[in-house]
DNA sequence: GAGAGAAACTTCCTTTTAGGAAGTAGACAC
DNA sequence: GTGTCTACTTCCTAAAAGGAAGTTTCTCTC
């Protein structure tokens, strides 16, 4: 009972926002693209998956892959996860979804114009991670033995 | 039974890539970044939350919140979830938590220069989101509209 | 001096989501 | 006709997120 007025005002605050988040489809957009399966799975359809010196100049080649391709790719994924993000990510026309009517069916994905520009985004993500990774993991050392 | 060494072949990836994965740091460090809460955290921090042009020069500016600001800004994040990020981008050394022990204790954030260098990224994603949002929303319609 | 109030958290409980394992289709190879 | 392949779907369990209330320590009011 002692924060009843704090309380209120916060549920007032989350109604007001609510109906803002609703209206500002950016930000849910944003929360989209900030998905872990979405960044790895952009990374691979933009064909760089070995470590490369960022900056060098190397072509972005959009290169089309099988479900299975990927799937081994990212092989921490479920398939679930693998088929639902590439479903939501072929809805959003970032890539396109191809099928072949080979002997087993043949599903190769390819990213789009638009799925190609997020992917240079995510790949400044991708080097920044390996660029100051160590940097990372030794403030966290630092931090647990302070807490420790 | 039908696919058993097909399981079988699936489960042996997975341990090697568990290993992989482990000894790995970048692919988690790109799962940590990939957070949405850390992504507008790092929006909030640094400094743009009004819808500005993309590519317009403004000052980076680095700005200290405190938590209740960043609270308010982030209408949408539970204090649990606020505090929880705001913790693991101090272990990362992303930001500073610095407390002053005024009447009610004040603690104020603060990026620091790595969290700036990873805030000039996700700007990019930021604006990216902005610039295609429209884009992306027709095309979720015309796929909705294909499928139903 | 009893009570309210404020900031920044915790704690507890519920619901949503992700992950793992197994099942399905349909054509072919043996 | 049993096994195998790809690209899924379904089901169930485990983990994570969300929501609401409680906690602490101080200070200001009446």
């Amino acid at each position: 009972m002692t924060t009843m007025k704090a309380t209120q005002e916060r549920a007032q605050a989350k109604v007001e926002y609510n109906a803002f988040l609703a209206a500002c489809p950016s930000r849910r957009l944003l929360d989209r693209i900030s998905d872990k399966w979405v960044v790895l799975i952009l990374c691979a359809l933009g064909g760089d998956d070995s470590p490369r010196q960022p900056g060098a100049a190397h072509a972005d080649a959009p290169k089309a892959m099988r479900y299975s391709e990927i799937s081994r790719l990212l092989a921490g994924v479920s398939q679930k996860m693998l088929t639902q993000t590439l479903r939501s990510l072929e809805r959003d026309g970032l890539l396109t979804r191809t099928v072949t009517p080979t002997v087993p069916v043949t599903v190769s994905y390819e990213l789009t114009d638009l799925g190609l520009s997020l992917h240079h985004m995510t790949r400044g993500l991708r080097s920044w991670a390996q660029t100051h990774m160590a940097e990372v993991l030794e403030n966290r050392e630092n931090y647990d033995a302070r807490t420790s």
